[in-house]
DNA sequence: CGAGGTTACGTAAGCGCTTTCGTAGCGCAC
DNA sequence: GTGCGCTACGAAAGCGCTTACGTAACCTCG
């Protein structure tokens, strides 16, 4: 679609300031070598046209884009609209735009992201959801990414401390400990997980957290049964249906996010299972809604919106030597979805 | 940033495929004028060498972008971000990539974001979020389009039917009556209307329906409250205070959206007023959460994940010379949030 | 007062692609 | 066998910008 709109062109600036076009280009990005009455005067006039730069022909001049790419597993998943809404908020204030690529949690299509997000030359490329945790799966994107930065892109992970970038690390691991000591506190010992695909790294960690606190508790691994579904609201539901089916006398269910933990409400709500009375519920991630679900949920706060700025700000920052790693806070925000174990049940 | 990487270019493939530059990129855009087995040469040779078309030399020369840009109000309000994500699914699907942009509702930043989008040479432009009752706060952004379409840009909106674009209407007249006949047919008189800010079309619409219905059921625009607030939970619990401050028999509560309706059922758990026994609350959009509150929210469901697609399958088709409307459609859905009226209130 | 350094600007060479235009080669009709 | 109309391809001109390099003009100092 050529586009042949009367858009002023530097050209068109230059003519009008009576300079030349290097002096307008200097002038405008603010680069020195212009005297500064030069430098205003142009300013002016370009302000006067209207005159907006053409990313591209910058671009391929060999200028910067002002854009940031950001590949995320699900848009429409809160956890990932709040990082985004980070990103974006942080990008705006800056003056940089945000192109948005979604993955659909499939390591194909988000290394073809990847590699748009390369060729459309993005200042930065930004990572948010878990990695894979087979590696084959990701290390062609892993290549990508380093070549990338070695011809001096920026490149920055939510999670993934396995790939060579900076990387702000959702804690993962503490918050499955967290949300596990809970409900320990609370006296259950017949404890389930509604877990998401085993196949992704946070679903692994998140896992071992809970595991890591019930082991301390003496609760052995095989007494904790881990139902891997999606990660989405019909997979909480599904978890939540095998679990009671196969494990009528858990007390206590963790769902490894938030979005599954409405699923696993809504089937206990089904079922006419009381919660927390009957069943305690626990998530992670503490999604905006959280406190005004029924029952509110209580859950583990990991900052999404933080995380995003986080990781554009690393992104932003001028490349180190060795990878930065950067955690982010979590805390525990009980609420009233989870209660004291019964004293006996069914 | 200038980028120096050993990217694959298209005069790579050309000499590696043996022929001129010209005929690689005929070849790889399936343009004819080049014979088939030439082509299918070119284009497994490119396949091999991992070639990806430098979007902005592509563009400068007057090809296209692949690039859609979306301007959103707030991408951390479910609202945008179900549209967001039926834009991006589809434009995935179509080898399109997505510029997000947030305007945090400001007319002034939603100008420059257009800007932008324009000098970004975007394919298309589209615009979610209702437009501004004054019509100088819009009428740069509407030139803008203007000069964009004439220019072969393709532009179209959710709403906003004023501007001279494509554009999809949400039901925002018809989904305030839907909700209103909803309260009235059980048996509620006395309504108040929980409302974003009166600088919203989307506001003026929706409130429009709403008086539209009461009136016919002979209720004057005068018994009415419209709280004005933020679109916003904190705006809906807000103007829930106002309310049973100001109107305290109310027994029906109308929340222009869902978002605000989270915050009046907020505030009424805190007063302890029980709904729908005391009062009923009802939305319009139907987020994906709406099901999942406590209680579960009567609204009217607004399809937005549809009309994300519907905006960019309009702007994608071949631009026609009066801008074109498409509807799309809303249902009430009734839930647990409303219920018959009190037959008494203290 | 001229060598050498600085500052302020202009000239022009591309960045990687699309596209116009030109041309070689072929088939076909006369 | 000449001429015409195709088709398949190549050469080269930009798209609008950044920047390396060149060059006046001015300054500083021995």
């Amino acid at each position: 679609m050529p586009r042949s709109g009367p858009a002023t062109r530097l050209i068109d600036v230059a003519e009008r300031a009576g300079v030349s076009i290097a002096t307008a280009s200097r002038s405008l990005r603010g680069q020195d070598g212009v005297s500064e009455a030069v430098a205003a005067h142009v300013r002016q006039v370009a302000s006067d046209l209207g005159y907006v730069v053409n990313v591209h022909a910058r671009t391929l001049a060999g200028g910067s884009t002002s854009i940031v790419g950001l590949i995320v597993h699900e848009i429409g998943d809160p956890y990932f609209s709040e990082i985004a809404s980070g990103v974006v908020h942080l990008a705006t204030a800056r003056g940089l735009t945000v192109q948005i690529c979604h993955s659909g949690r499939d390591p194909v299509t988000e290394l073809s992201q990847i590699r748009t997000l390369l060729a459309h030359g993005t200042e930065a490329v930004l990572i948010a959801g878990s990695g894979y945790v087979d590696p084959t799966l990701q290390s062609e994107a892993d290549k990508e990414l380093r070549a990338f930065q070695r011809s001096g892109g920026r490149a920055a992970v939510i999670g993934r401390h396995f790939l060579r970038t900076d990387a702000v690390l959702p804690a993962n691991v503490a918050a499955g400990e967290a949300i596990a000591e809970h409900v320990l506190s609370l006296g259950h010992r017949r404890i389930a997980v509604a877990a998401g695909s085993a196949a992704l790294t946070t679903v692994e960690d998140r896992v071992a957290g809970i595991r890591a606190a019930l082991e301390r508790h003496g609760i052995a691994p095989g007494d904790v049964p881990v139902v891997h579904s999606a990660f989405t609201r019909d997979g909480g539901q599904e978890a939540a249906e095998r679990i009671l089916h196969e494990h009528p006398r858990t007390t206590a269910i963790l769902a490894l996010n938030d979005v599954m933990a409405i699923g696993v409400l809504s089937t206990l709500r089904t079922l006419g299972v009381s919660v927390p009375h009957d069943v305690s519920v626990a998530g992670i991630d503490d999604i905006a809604v959280a406190a005004d679900l029924a029952p509110s949920l209580t859950t583990v706060r990991l900052h999404m919106q933080q995380l995003g700025e986080l990781v554009l700000s690393m992104a932003l920052k001028p490349p180190s030597a060795r990878p930065r790693r950067r955690g982010c806070g979590h805390e525990l925000v009980v609420r009233g979805s989870t209660g004291p174990a019964p004293r006996r049940r069914a």
